[in-house]
DNA sequence: GCGCGTCGTAAATCATAGCC
DNA sequence: CGGCTATGATTTACGACGCG
């Protein structure tokens, strides 16, 4: 693996709710707990507080999609004021831009082998 | 949704289903890696080329995979038997 | 240090291939 | 054929790490 683990943590103590103790585990391979019976034990999961993924309606896509086209950055005036149109948080909407960014990388990309 | 594949790949071959050898080489490496099913960037274009299949199909395949066997491991005992023993009998007999 | 960038992933959901 | 499930792909959300 590339090292880096994502947002997510290998197995741990239920949710500390306070939110602290985010972490995760880039050196140490202990390589021992999952029992026989559970092999997806260690595997990474997502933190309990995660909130659940909530689809966005096809107005809120749309807008989004629109502001995308005019610039794929956000300014932070932008983001304030596409949040309060959509009824989405900034972060929504931040992270919203990051994974656009990111499928538009990947369409390219494909589009290269593609020809 | 159906704004990529609706263009890009729709017109021509629409989903299909992975080929035999695709899902053998997928499903051997995941069965015999259980304890962290997470293959590296470079196993996974080897996986690709064994399969015949693109890293970003690697990529979706291990994802559902993981997601699903763990949801409901029970479901996937067979074929869990079945490509373990298929790895590892030739060590034996 | 903050703050937003990318990267890889989980989990949920979507779309439809394929099998009764 | 119509319904149902299996399966591949896409969509939200986030931690780890990087960089300015």
């Amino acid at each position: 693996m590339g090292g880096r683990h994502p947002a997510l943590r290998p197995e741990d103590p239920p949710p500390p709710r306070g939110s602290f103790t985010p972490f995760q585990d880039t050196s140490s391979k202990p390589v021992s707990l999952s029992p026989a019976d559970n092999p997806a034990a260690n595997w990474l999961h997502a933190r309990s507080t995660r909130k659940k993924r909530c689809p966005y309606t096809k107005h809120q896509t749309l807008e989004l999609e629109k502001e995308f086209l005019f610039n794929m950055y956000l300014t932070r005036d932008r983001r304030y004021e596409v949040a309060r149109l959509l009824n989405l948080t900034e972060r929504q909407v931040k992270i919203w831009f990051q994974n656009r960014r990111m499928k538009m990388k990947k369409i390219n990309k494909d589009r290269a082998k593609d020809e | 949704v159906m704004t990529l594949r609706s263009r890009l790949l729709d017109a021509r071959r629409k989903r299909q289903n992975f080929s035999k050898q695709a899902t053998k080489v997928l499903n051997e490496y995941f069965y015999s890696h259980l304890s962290n099913p997470y293959p590296s960037e470079e196993t996974k274009e080897e996986l690709a080329r064994k399969g015949g299949i693109t890293v970003s199909q690697v990529s979706n395949w291990f994802g559902n995979k993981r997601i699903r066997y763990k949801k409901n491991t029970g479901k996937f005992q067979e074929e869990a038997t079945m490509y373990t023993e298929k790895t590892s009998t030739a060590t034996r007999a």
